[in-house]
DNA sequence: GTAATTCCTAAACCTAACTTTAGCTCAAGG
DNA sequence: CCTTGAGCTAAAGTTAGGTTTAGGAATTAC
């Protein structure tokens, strides 16, 4: 087996614990483009094995295909990707990352300083409406954590 | 209106924002349980709209809907939860949001002296198997970022 | 009292990320 | 040559977390 003939789908697989099924998958979705040799079946670079790594672990932090085909087409498209090309994919990554932490620690430290504390009614509350779940649509006031301030939440003009 | 009459689908709907059909759709997963008036309409608790939030922000964490139902069945059955009771369902809360922050603290620490440095092929990378994602299955060793360590990964006994 | 809302249920549909199935073809071993 | 395992495609199924739709019934507003 010359070296250029490529691996198999199946080895690939195996290499990576990925299921047959996920791999052909991930193609379609355009995170790795194999080509076919005589009889039609796919073959892979041996590069591709890290390919399919870094997507299994990208998944772990929680990144969707689509955003990890966005980290992927910085590789070089030509050759199989150095050292440096990782280095370079993971530092954009990384920031990702390292955004994707700030924001759950911000909402930890939300939640102690406001169901922690019991204040869950304030219309302050900062969980109210944290990052990107605007919303609102107006509609009056609506505190996040329920109820009216302090005023027993009863008898008012209910609508 | 009685005070004891409770609050429509609908109102819930406009005071936390949720979808009507959410509301319903988090009946069915036993995240809530409203009575019925007369007519077959639910109807529910005021404190359901704090019920209702918690949800919602448990959700932006990243639980489960089954995960929070766990967190909710620590509230009073027959009462409406006091300020002690969130507070106490908030420590739960919060510890196992701890974890999942350390998780993926510990992730990008791994990743800032795995990918970040160029080692992936190393056999001993600790994004290897970190935390539940073992199944390894035997078959011989596979090196997380793929390849062998340093020996050029081509001419050997490939399967 | 009637019109306009709101609510009801059941079932179908939706996206993401895959797996399973069915029916065939390709490749490797004896 | 023949069998067996690995691969192929297209389509359907799966789970989570909902939304949409269809066809009624209950409430509310005037």
């Amino acid at each position: 087996m010359p070296r250029s003939a490529g691996i198999s789908i199946g080895y690939l697989a195996e290499r990576t614990g990925l299921a047959v099924s996920a791999i052909r998958y991930y193609e379609a979705q355009g995170l790795v483009e194999p080509w076919r040799n005589a009889g039609g079946q796919r073959r892979f670079h041996r590069a591709d094995i890290r390919r399919m790594s870094f997507i299994m672990i990208a998944q772990q932090f929680g990144f969707s295909l689509p955003e990890i085909r966005g980290f992927l087409r910085s590789l070089p498209g030509g050759r199989t990707p150095t050292k440096e090309d990782w280095a370079c994919i993971s530092d954009s990554f990384r920031s990702h990352l390292d955004q994707r932490i700030e924001t759950l620690v911000k909402l930890r430290d939300n939640l102690d300083g406001c169901i922690g504390c019991g204040c869950l009614s304030l219309p302050n509350c900062k969980l109210y409406n944290p990052e990107d779940r605007a919303a609102q649509k107006g509609q009056g006031p609506r505190y996040l954590m329920g109820d009216r301030p302090e005023t027993e939440a009863a008898a008012e003009n209910d609508p």
